[in-house]
RNA sequence: GCGGGCGUAGCUCAGUGGUAGAGCGCAACGUUGCCAACGUUGAUGUCGUGGGUUCAAGUCCCAUCGCCCGCUCCA
């Protein structure tokens, strides 16, 4: 089976078993965005508490030994437009872009480019990085004429294929801010590093000719990623609000609300979930990336001076939690960012990233954002936004380690994880295919169903009877159609880790059988500690 | 955003111009004492949507929306 293949049949079990489906399905759908049914939102609801729960009420001891502090927040979605000025999501979100109707490429309308291939003859060592602004903007390398004057975009990418095919190349994942699309870098064998992208050689306006083929150039076009809505009857530019494209930036714009109400000293956190909206240009695996989707988010702010120690406690002590809950095996990675492909606000970033049939991608990102950000709403408030020491007399802007996860990535990460196809005998003893979800018990959304064995003599009732107790504090379900093999199997389906069956032998001592979703296994116990006994396993 | 593929029952899919189907699932009744049992019965489709061609369109054409793959992008 292959990570095609498990992908549609994830897709095909949530669907069918009413975990995820297309939003607005009877019309048609809409491109991005996705709906929760039945035994998803449990699901999800379940991911969030437990995050909750781990980061805000009950934290891992600080990296000394001791308790942190910890709250929430719950911000509007809808925010002053000077926050995302300040935070800088506005001008990063809106630059107009100019498409090649022929060639397809696409450019800012008042940047750049000449294509080029450079060789550069002294430079650095094989794998080490480099920055690819500098080497646009600094002195002009070696230039060599390996391509055409105009090369179109085959030319270009065929170039770059016989490169990363020829293994002398090693690419350079992710550079940092390539001036255009298309561009790509790598060094060849510690002696030689190429260069192939576009120049910054002035600009292209609509009207003009693509300068990579020639061909017809579009109208300069908006292209934010922010989506954006009206505020008021009246519908012009004063009246455009934008829907957050993070929660961060809400945790910022109170972070002086929440020192001056909640009598807490640095080091703390804030943490918030919440919607979040991206005007994706391409949603693509599943619900990996939505156009609307939820963060949970911490901000944990801390002396300057121990930023670093802090990063290294959130950046581990997130990833742990992901192995608890289940993404122990070696799909899920740590992986640093390299110097040259942080953000412009970080000095130090890690993904904690998972490795989903479709491919490996970010579950969550852990920064250290320094004070980049509450400097920038400092300077564009106007507010003081300063943190006093009263032990040390020091005052300073706190530095911020920023934790941020996707809510439905992890869920998926976790449907992905505990998709598992097994085989289990028929009521014949043969061996037949089984369809389990072995999600952590947690994160199930029915923690355990009751059955009579079969609907007679009394059993029925004396089930409902469990059932009606275990519900009243575990997600529950009662079944009693059919035979209790598909029931089981039902179960299996939906993740529940436990199926209490009441048969004939409970009328008689008042026990119960508590069946194991993944051993199969089945207990003996007695009825009136069904629920302690759950709870113990829980 | 570009290119390709695909949209038919809840799921997986068959159906190449002439009465919309199968398997599984679902529901009801009966049977049934531990892992997708059996029997009987039943429900579910504007064949993604809109337009066109035709005596006749699930089928051919156009557009559009959605999904998948590749490219691109992901501040």
């Amino acid at each position: 089976m292959d990570g095609q293949d498990r992908m549609e049949r994830i897709v095909s079990l949530a669907k069918r078993r009413g975990f995820i489906f297309p939003s607005s399905e009877i019309y048609g759908g809409i491109n991005g965005f996705w709906d929760y049914g039945p035994l998803g939102v449990e699901l999800k609801r379940n991911i969030k508490d437990a995050w909750w729960h781990d980061t805000v009420r009950c934290p891992p001891p600080g990296p000394d030994g001791k308790p942190i502090e910890m709250v929430g927040l719950d911000c509007s979605i809808i925010m002053n437009p000077k926050v995302w000025e300040a935070s800088g999501h506005l001008a990063g979100f809106t630059d107009p872009r100019i498409d090649c109707k022929q060639c397809k490429a696409r450019f800012r309308e008042d940047q750049l480019l000449r294509p080029f291939l450079k060789v550069l003859t002294s430079l650095p060592e094989s794998g080490q990085m480099f920055d690819a602004m500098n080497l646009v903007t600094s002195d002009p390398p070696q230039t060599i004429p390996v391509l055409v004057d105009q090369p179109n975009r085959e030319e270009l990418q065929s170039v770059v294929r016989q490169f990363l095919n020829s293994k002398r190349a090693k690419v350079i994942e992710r550079p940092q801010a390539p001036p255009v699309m298309g561009s790509a870098f790598f060094v060849v064998d510690g002696q030689k590093v190429f260069f192939l992208g576009l120049d910054l050689a002035g600009t292209v306006q609509a009207g003009e000719l693509c300068p990579l083929c020639r061909g017809e150039l579009t109208e300069a076009r908006d292209f934010s990623l922010m989506l954006a809505t009206n505020i008021g009857a009246m519908q012009d530019s004063a009246s455009t609000a934008y829907l957050r494209p993070e929660t961060a930036q809400g945790i910022f714009a109170n972070y002086r609300n929440v020192l001056d109400t909640s009598r807490l000293k640095i080091p703390f956190g804030i943490a918030q979930i919440g919607k979040a909206f991206r005007n994706e240009i391409n949603p693509r695996n599943y619900t990996f990336r939505s156009r609307e989707f939820e963060q949970m988010e911490i901000e944990f702010f801390c002396h300057p001076s121990d930023a670093d120690t802090w990063y290294e406690y959130w950046r581990d002590s997130r990833f742990q939690w992901y192995v608890q809950h289940g993404l122990k095996s070696d799909k899920l990675r740590l992986r640093n960012h390299e110097e040259d492909e942080l953000a412009h606000y970080a000095a130090s970033c890690a993904d904690i990233e998972y490795e989903f049939p479709f491919g490996t991608s970010e579950l969550e990102g852990i920064a250290n954002r320094t004070d980049f950000d509450l400097k920038q709403h400092q300077e564009a408030s106007d507010r003081d936004l300063t943190y006093f020491d009263d032990e040390t007399k020091e005052r300073y802007i706190p530095h911020v380690i920023e934790p941020s996860g996707g809510v439905d990535r992890a869920a998926l990460a976790f449907l992905c994880e505990a998709y598992d196809e097994d085989e289990a005998p028929d009521d014949k003893g043969v061996m037949r295919k089984r369809t389990v979800l072995r999600f952590h018990p947690r994160f199930a959304p029915i923690k355990v169903a009751v059955f009579p064995l079969v609907r007679k003599d009394g059993m029925p009732e004396k089930a409902r009877a469990i059932y009606a107790r275990v519900r009243a504090s575990l997600a529950s379900f009662y079944d009693e159609k059919g035979a209790v093999g598909r029931r089981y199997r039902r179960q299996d389906e939906a993740g529940t880790p436990f199926c209490i069956t009441v048969d004939g032998q409970t009328l008689e001592d008042r026990t119960v059988t508590v069946r194991d979703r993944d051993s199969l296994a089945q207990e003996r116990i007695a009825a009136d500690e069904v629920l302690d006994y759950v709870r113990g396993r829980l």
